[in-house]
DNA sequence: TCATTTTTTTC
DNA sequence: AAAAAAATG
């Protein structure tokens, strides 16, 4: 039980948001007065990459002024996380701190240091569970086991109650506080902005845009990169603008009302209940960024191809499915779903070069990389995670364009050199009759590249090279 | 015999 | 998931 103190802090990290926030929820109700802390972390904690890094600085610039509408100011710091903590504490007489839970071990690790210097000075220390609709040791198999299959997961996780989403705080307006002004936006942040309603507002807006327009044709329409009926929630819960419980509770209210939509309801949540099973990885597991959820993967002999690698990241691989979706994410700071799954079975599988080159040019990429997320789908996609597409699951991306982009609208948008192939062609330019080609002005290896790697060897030395684990 | 559909195989 | 092999008509 919290008793009442004069000032507390709240630290806010991966729940940017005022409404089903309990740690600001519960500092509000037991301290007169509250200020809010984020802190751009060095240290052990997996800093945001460049692309996140951005949207960080509008969500904590939402934030504030948000805050500031309860009363509350938001101040933020940058270095090793306790050195800025006891400064905040020094500074406001702070007899109280509250955080919600993080979850990957570096995480764990400075918050347990944390947490326990302050009990020690006589500082209040409360922690809740905010981010994820279940934590990672409140699940377990029947053995009393970490879930390593996905669909028993999810079916137990559907019979769990999944907490209420709480009010926002109250509070009487302050002046806002103004953000630090350290962080230089790089000129390629521009282009990123028109895509994106950054902050806890957009949010919701959001989620509300997708239940209402979207949502109904979500089962068979998420796998076409070229509609947009996926959620595009994914930036925004990265850094907890809106939690998984709301968007449960949203999406399973939508149900009640619509029975007709239960079975996109059901769909979308299982998506969304991906990442909770990527957090009880991340917590059951060893480093999920670096080592291989299945230890046998460790032995696979990568490929050291830094050209392959370099064509892969700026879109010159020579598979238009490939280069779209590698473009769409240099453009936009997301990419498609499905197209993540191919543009990764090309890199880890197709190339053979390791997964964490990809994951990690993904972190500094996405707007939404997470923790959790990028390295467990990578994992996924790689062989190497728990529940993870199989060692003969390599996507062909010239029958997965033919297949999910059948007209090429979304190779056209974002490889426009080749727009004018016909469509029977326009994701396998390489086989095109040279006639055809020539009509559309396209000139392999000058106007767009030849494939850097063929299909059938690759995809050979691919099963080989899991064989031989 | 050939084209199409179905089944099997692939660490 | 894709490719190869087998079955079908």
């Amino acid at each position: 039980m919290t008793t009442r103190t004069a000032a507390a802090i709240v630290w806010l990290r991966n729940d940017l948001r005022l409404a089903d926030n309990p740690a600001l929820l519960a500092a509000v109700k037991s301290a007169d007065s509250v200020t809010a802390l984020y802190i751009h972390e060095t240290g052990p904690v997996r800093a945001p990459g460049a692309a996140a890094r951005w949207w960080l600085h509008h969500s904590l610039a939402d934030l504030g002024n948000a805050l500031a509408e309860r009363g509350i100011p938001l101040v933020t710091a940058s270095g090793d996380a306790p050195q800025c903590l006891a400064d905040a504490i020094a500074s406001t007489g702070a007899s109280a701190v509250f955080w919600n839970r993080r979850y990957a071990p570096q995480e764990r690790a400075v918050d347990a240091g944390i947490k326990d210097w302050l009990k020690r000075d006589g500082v209040q220390v409360v922690s809740f569970a905010a981010n994820v609709l279940i934590e990672p040791w409140d699940i377990a198999t029947g053995q009393g086991k970490p879930y390593s299959v996905f669909t028993p997961f999810w079916r137990a996780l559907k019979q769990r109650d999944i907490p209420t989403p709480l009010p926002r705080p109250e509070g009487d307006r302050i002046a806002p506080t103004a953000i630090a002004a350290d962080y230089q936006q790089p000129a390629w942040a521009s282009k990123l902005a028109p895509y994106w309603r950054i902050g806890e507002s957009g949010a919701r807006e959001a989620l509300a845009d997708f239940l209402d327009e979207r949502l109904e044709d979500y089962k068979l329409g998420r796998d076409f990169p070229a509609a947009t009926v996926t959620s595009r929630l994914s930036p925004h819960l990265r850094f907890g603008e809106i939690s998984p419980r709301q968007v449960w509770h949203a999406a399973m209210a939508l149900a009640q009302r619509e029975p007709g939509l239960a079975e996109a309801v059901d769909k979308f949540l299982s998506e969304l209940s991906w990442r909770d099973f990527n957090y009880h990885q991340l917590y059951h597991r060893d480093d999920i960024s670096t080592v291989p959820m299945q230890a046998k993967y460790a032995g696979i002999k990568w490929r050291h191809a830094p050209d392959d690698l370099k064509a892969w990241q700026t879109g010159q691989t020579g598979f238009p499915i490939v280069d779209a979706g590698m473009r769409e994410l240099w453009e936009t700071g997301t990419m498609h779903n499905r197209v993540r799954m191919l543009v990764a079975s090309l890199l880890a599988k197709n190339l053979l070069i390791d997964w964490r080159l990809g994951e990690h040019w993904f972190w500094d990429c996405l707007l939404d990389a997470d923790v959790a997320s990028n390295p467990g789908n990578w994992q996924w996609v790689a062989g190497s995670g728990l529940d993870a597409s199989p060692y003969f699951r390599i996507f062909n991306p010239v029958v997965q364009g033919e297949r999910f982009d059948a007209s090429g609208d979304y190779v056209r948008q974002w490889v426009p050199e080749i727009a004018d192939l016909p469509d029977k062609w326009v994701h396998q330019p390489f086989a095109a009759p040279a006639e055809v080609l020539r009509q559309a002005n396209v000139v392999l290896g000058e106007t767009y590249p030849v494939p850097i790697v063929d299909l059938k060897t690759s995809r050979e030395r691919a099963l080989a090279a899991a064989k031989a684990l």
